[in-house]
DNA sequence: CTGAAAGCGCTTACAG
DNA sequence: CTGAAAGCGCTTACAG
C-alpha cells in the first residue's frame, strides 16, 4: 500500500502499472493481465483495477510492453508521395483495415526516393514492427538488405509481384496502360502520344503497355513519347502538350501517364483554342474526382487504390497472425472510363 | 567474447548492444555512448564499434532507448484530413523541419472525428511523445484533459489562438473570410452567396468573416447561406450551386468555402450555360494547384499551409529543446489570389 | 575517456 | 484465477 506515491511516476513522470496494482491490492501482472487479457481475471479484480486506472490516469508505457513482449504492435507503411491522391487512398483503405486491432501504423513519406526509403526504413526497422506495406516492387538493394536482416513480414500494393512467395496486392500497370493505347488505336488514332512524368516504376510499366499496343499496332515513332522525371503537376501537363505538339505536331491522341497531366493537357488545349477530343483527344490515369467533373470530362483508368490499401493490410494481418493467406498475389483489377476527353 | 552468439539475439530474434559490445572488445556503455554521443569516446574505440556494428548488422531497439531514457524522440501529428491537399502540404512542412532530428513522426488522420481524435491521442500518448502538433483549437473535453494530464508540449495549427499562453500557427480565418467577402462587395456583387461544407472549425471561422463583412454593407440574408456537413468535393460543389440558386435565385457571386466546393461550382455552371463571372461570380478558398489553370482561373484566398507546418514544427523543437521562443503566436497571413472566376 | 551496477515499466513462463 | 521473480535491451548517474 504504501507503494502509492504522489501520482507521479519517477524517470517518465508518469503513473505506472505497479501503482495501479498497488491502488488496487493486487499484484503488479494481475493488473497486467486485467488490462492486457481482461477475461483470465475475475470479474471483481477486473472491476478493483478498472478503477485504479481511472482514478490514477493510468496511460500504458508502450515501449515498455514492447520491450517486455518483443512484440511492437507497429505496422510500418511506406507511400512513395503524400501529395498523390492516390496513396492518400491506399492509406484511408490501410487505416480501415486495421482500424480494429490495436496496431501503430507508422507512415512514412519517400518522396519517390531511394535514399529517403532507405533512411525512414533504417530508423522504422528500430521500432520492431510487426509487418511492412511497401508502394511498389522495385527498391534499392540497401532496402532490400535490410528488409531481408529484418525477417519482417512484407506486402507490395500497387503492382503485382511475378514470384509468388512475394506477397503482392494492385493490378498489372503494364495491362492497364496496354489496354488504354488499344482504346486509343480502336478509336482510330493513328499518332498517339504519350506523356510520362515522374517515371516511377508504375510509370514505366503504364509506358510499357503503350509501347507495346503501338508497336503490334505499327504505329511506333520515338518522336510520340515524352519522358521526364519531374513530378506530375497539372503545371507539367500543360507545358509538356506544348513539347509534344512541337515534336509530333500531327499527334491526334494523347496519354498521360497521370490525370493531373491530363488536367493540365485539357486546360491548355482551351487556352491555345484546341478542341478535345474533335481535333485532340486526351486521356489520364487514376480517375481522379475532377475527371469525371470537368468540361470535356476525362477518359482515365479507374484505379482501385482504397481497396489496394484495404486488402494489402488485410493480408499483411493474416501473415502476422501466423494464418495461410488464401492468396499471396491480389489483382483488384483497373477500369476503363471512357468520357469525353477521348 | 564468449557472449558473441550465432548474431541471433534473444526474445526478439536481433542483435543487442551487448553483442556489439562484446565483438568490439568493449563495455556495453561504452558502445552505446559510441553510438549516441560519438564525441565522448576516443576514435580507436568508436571505429571498433562502428565496425562491430556493421558487421553485425546491428539495428538499435528504439523500445529499449525509449524506456531507458525516459525519451520517445516521438513527436505526434494530427489533421482531420490526408486527402485534403492542404493537411498533406502542412505535413510536408513538419517533415521538412524535422528532417535532421532524429523525430519519429506519428501522423493520425482524425477524419474531422472528436471519437477519432481522442481514441488516436490515447493510443498515441502511450508512446510517451516529446511534442504534439495539433490542428485547430477548438477539441473535445476528453482531449484537452488528456492533453493537460500528459505535460507535453503542444503546437495549435491552422488558425491563432487567443491566449499567448497557447502556441499557434497559422493565420486569422475570419479574416480570411471578411477579406474575401469584402473584395465581392467592392467589385460591386450585391447578393452574394455563401456555401460551406465539413463545417469545421476553420470553415464556420470563414462564414464568421463573410458574416461580418455582409452585416457591415447591409446586404445579409439568410437565404445567401447553404452550410452542410458533409466532406467538400467536386461533386458537392456541383450539387451546392443548385441548392443555392434555388434558394436565392438572384445571387450574384458565390463565396465557397473552400476550391474544391467552387471547381465543382464552376463546372456545374458550365454545363448549365451560366457564364463566370459575367452573370456569377465564384470564389473559393486555398488555391489549390487547379484553380490557377482552370478556364476560368478561380479566385480564391492562398494559405500558408507548407509554411504552416514547418513554422508549428519548428516552434514545437524550440519548446522540447527547453528554449524560449521568439513568438508563442505566429500569423503566417494569407494572400487574396484575384484571377478570372470573380 | 571507460566501465560495473542499477533501473526504466512492462510481460512471460512458472508455480500455486 | 492469482502472484513472486526474472528479464526484455537499452541508458543513466556514479566511479575510476
Amino acid at each position: 500500500m504504501s507503494k502509492i506515491q504522489t501520482g507521479k511516476g519517477r524517470a517518465s513522470g508518469r503513473v505506472t502499472l505497479a501503482e495501479v496494482a498497488a491502488h488496487a491490492g493486487v499484484a503488479t501482472m494481475t493488473a497486467s493481465r486485467a488490462i492486457s487479457q481482461p477475461d483470465m481475471v475475475s470479474p471483481a479484480l477486473r472491476a478493483r483495477v478498472e478503477q485504479a486506472v481511472a482514478e490514477l490516469g493510468y496511460v500504458p508505457n508502450r515501449a515498455a510492453r514492447a520491450l517486455a513482449s518483443a512484440q511492437s504492435n507497429v505496422i510500418v507503411v511506406l507511400v512513395p508521395s503524400l501529395s498523390n491522391a492516390v496513396f492518400t487512398a491506399v492509406l484511408a483503405g490501410i487505416q480501415d483495415a486495421l482500424d480494429a486491432d490495436n496496431y501503430q501504423i507508422l507512415i512514412g513519406n519517400t518522396r519517390y526516393s531511394d535514399a529517403e526509403e532507405e533512411k525512414l526504413l533504417s530508423i522504422y526497422l528500430q521500432s520492431n514492427p510487426d509487418g511492412i506495406l511497401l508502394s511498389g516492387l522495385s527498391h534499392s538493394k540497401r532496402v532490400r538488405q535490410m528488409l531481408a536482416a529484418s525477417h519482417v513480414p512484407i506486402v507490395s500494393m500497387m503492382d503485382l509481384a511475378s514470384e509468388p512467395e512475394q506477397l503482392s496486392v494492385g493490378f498489372s500497370q503494364q495491362r492497364a496502360g496496354y489496354t488504354m493505347t488499344r482504346y486509343l488505336i480502336d478509336k482510330g488514332h493513328t499518332r498517339i502520344g504519350f506523356i510520362g512524368a515522374q517515371l516511377d516504376e508504375r510509370v514505366l510499366k503504364r509506358a510499357e503497355g503503350y509501347r507495346k499496343a503501338m508497336d503490334e499496332a505499327g504505329l511506333s515513332d520515338p518522336r510520340l513519347e515524352i519522358m521526364v522525371g519531374d513530378p506530375s503537376t497539372i503545371a507539367l501537363g500543360a507545358e509538356l502538350l506544348g513539347r509534344i505538339l512541337a515534336s509530333a505536331p500531327d499527334c491526334d491522341a494523347i496519354f498521360c501517364c497521370n490525370d493531373d497531366l491530363a488536367h493540365g493537357a485539357i486546360y491548355q488545349c482551351q487556352r491555345r483554342g484546341i478542341a478535345v477530343p474533335e481535333q485532340l483527344a486526351i486521356c489520364g490515369f487514376n480517375d481522379l474526382p475532377a475527371s469525371a467533373w470537368m468540361n470535356p470530362s476525362v477518359t482515365t483508368i479507374g484505379t482501385p487504390r482504397y481497396r489496394i490499401g484495404f486488402e494489402a493490410a488485410t493480408l499483411l494481418r493474416t501473415v502476422i497472425r501466423g494464418e495461410t493467406p488464401a492468396a499471396t498475389r491480389i489483382d483488384l483489377g483497373f477500369t476503363l472510363m471512357a468520357r469525353e476527353s477521348a
